[in-house]
RNA sequence: GCACCGAUGGCGAAGUGGCUAACGCGCUGGUCUGCAAAACCAGUAUUCAUGGGUUCAAAUCCCAUUCGGUGCUCCA
């Protein structure tokens, strides 16, 4: 297994460096609203990652923080009248709904920012008798990155020369040096004069800055060097390269071995923002009646080092190709004569082979995806030819499994997902989102379905097409679609 | 402004020196079907933003131009 390591600039094998498990930290969320796509996108390429060493057979412990305290939080918070805790516990809880509907694992420890105060503190701690971390006038601490040589290294960035001349004053008057980061922000009243919340620590009232928490919490949970660092591309510079530049300096260690960046998104070939109007939540595309199963495939079928440029034709496409998976794994497990169709079983080898080598290369999902569709193909022609036997329906079955062990969209739970969208939509106030068209669908239990289905297969048996026509258009104009096999007929909502 | 990345069919997208340029979606025709749907078959880029260069050979390497994105500031 190799991945792009942004330290290196090279694509460079992926190995526990302890020799027994994998040890992974990812930037999580900060929990001050309800996770949007390209939120998602990231944690769902990291999610790939961990998946796909599971399946090769690599321990993993994948640590994944949780910010819980930052300056939107603190202003949300204040704003909606609550306490941070109770504030951001809300919106945590709703991300790891969004995971779980978006088929992301849970990581193996998630630890929060307000539960690691002490660890953050004794890391200013040790800069701080290192003279690397001084405090202002106002009580702030900072980070005096002329004190780190290598600072830039992952980023690139070089900024000798740079640093004199860049003392723009301004609002920054408190420190050394323009880019000196702060580590600990000292306590102050907000906007009404009321006194935001805050910790006493040895460093004075205040709290952490936002680097600190990663450095301290990935150390804690993976020691002072771990194999891998996963973010968003924004989080390069300076968030990655202050964590470098903390943790080095107090252990005078590599931090993270391989750093793994996930670009961004676009959406309809323009940046996400809410001021471009093109900026979606999951909750709000799960509203307009689109699946988890097409967004989790729509953001994992373009490689995570390319752009991905997220549209509404492209869902739709997900949508088909999903089904086409789904559909194709429901005829595998059909019943076939018995023994094997060696050609057939060649192809199934080969995509399998195909699907390994790309994810293997840089975690080239495109590229494992066109070797499960050529599978698809293969079993396809071979179903049709009846040229398909028992052993090579087990077989397809098994490598289908292998393929939905990462790319997890075979399971259809898309319905029970958009359900538990639209009651929270009720209980928040919010169902007015919902489109008309999910809304009339849902309505439709399966019982009244059923019920429509054999009312026409009887119509049907006595030749009133006209009547059989009128249901299926019926049950079609709900979202329903029909198709008649040799089985039965069986139904699914669009 | 400085730095970095990208541009491949109707759309998404793989491919980074040499097999007929993957795969998905869409579209057109056919098979199957009472009709559909699903599935299959055939067709759907002589060509990889534009211009120049290197090479026996370029979508792939180099230079320039145009366009798009990102970072330099909170941001996945």
């Amino acid at each position: 297994m190799e991945l792009f390591n942004t330290l290196t600039g090279r694509v460079e094998p992926l190995t526990p460096s302890d020799g027994a498990t994998f040890r992974m930290y990812a930037c999580g969320p900060t929990v001050y609203d309800y996770g949007h796509i390209g939120n998602f996108r990231t944690f769902i390429h990291v999610d790939t990652l961990r998946r796909y060493l599971k399946q090769i057979g690599m321990p993993v412990r994948h640590v994944m923080n949780v910010t819980d305290v930052d300056d939107k939080i603190i202003r949300n918070a204040s704003a909606a009248g609550m306490d941070i805790a109770a504030y951001s516990k809300r919106f945590e809880g709703a991300f790891f709904e969004d995971m779980e509907s978006l088929g992301l694992e849970r990581p193996e420890v998630v630890p929060h920012a307000t539960d690691n105060i002490p660890e953050m503190v004794s890391l200013i701690e040790r800069l701080r008798d290192q003279d690397i971390a001084y405090q202002a006038e106002d009580g702030s601490w900072y980070f005096r990155i002329a004190k780190f040589p290598d600072y830039g290294k992952l980023s690139k960035k070089d900024f000798d020369g740079i640093e004199d001349g860049a003392r723009v004053d301004v609002d920054e008057y408190e420190k050394d040096a323009a880019r000196d980061f702060a580590l600990w922000k000292a306590v102050k009243n907000d906007s009404n004069g009321v006194r935001e919340h805050s910790w006493e620590t040895s460093l004075g009232a205040g709290r952490p800055g936002w680097h600190i928490e990663c450095s301290a919490m990935a150390s804690k949970y993976l020691g002072d060097t771990f194999d891998l660092h996963a973010g968003g591309e924004d989080l390069m510079f300076p968030h990655h390269e202050n964590e470098i530049a903390q943790s080095e300096s107090a252990t005078h260690k590599q931090f993270a071995l391989h750093w793994m960046h996930v670009r961004f998104l676009l959406v309809e070939g323009r940046k996400m923002s809410k001021s471009e109007g093109n900026f979606y939540t999951l909750r709000d595309l799960l509203l307009k009646g689109h699946r988890a199963s097409a967004i989790r495939f729509l953001l994992m079928s373009v490689p995570y080092r390319h752009q991905l440029n997220f549209t509404f034709d492209g869902l739709a496409e997900s949508t088909s190709a999903v089904e086409r998976l789904r559909t194709f794994a429901a005829r595998m497990k059909g019943t076939f004569p018995a023994g094997i169709n060696e050609e057939l079983a060649a192809a199934t080898a080969k995509a399998l082979a195909g699907y390994d080598a790309a994810l293997s290369n840089d975690l080239n999902t495109a590229e494992a995806r066109a070797a499960i569709f050529d599978l698809v193909r293969a079993g396809n022609v071979a179903a049709d030819a009846g040229a398909l036997r028992a052993e090579n329906a087990t077989e397809i079955l098994a490598v289908l499994q292998r393929f939905d062990g990462v790319f997890a969209v075979l399971q259809d739970r898309d319905a029970e997902i958009t359900r538990s969208a639209l009651d929270w939509a009720e209980q928040s106030g919010r169902i007015n989102e919902a489109s008309a068209e999910l809304l009339a669908t849902l309505s439709f239990t399966d019982a009244d379905i059923d019920a429509l289905v054999t009312e026409r297969t009887h119509a049907k048996k006595s030749r009133n097409f006209a009547r059989a026509d009128a249901i299926r258009k019926e049950l079609l104009e709900k979202g329903i679609l029909l198709e008649d096999s040799k089985d039965g007929v069986r139904w699914k909502r669009k």
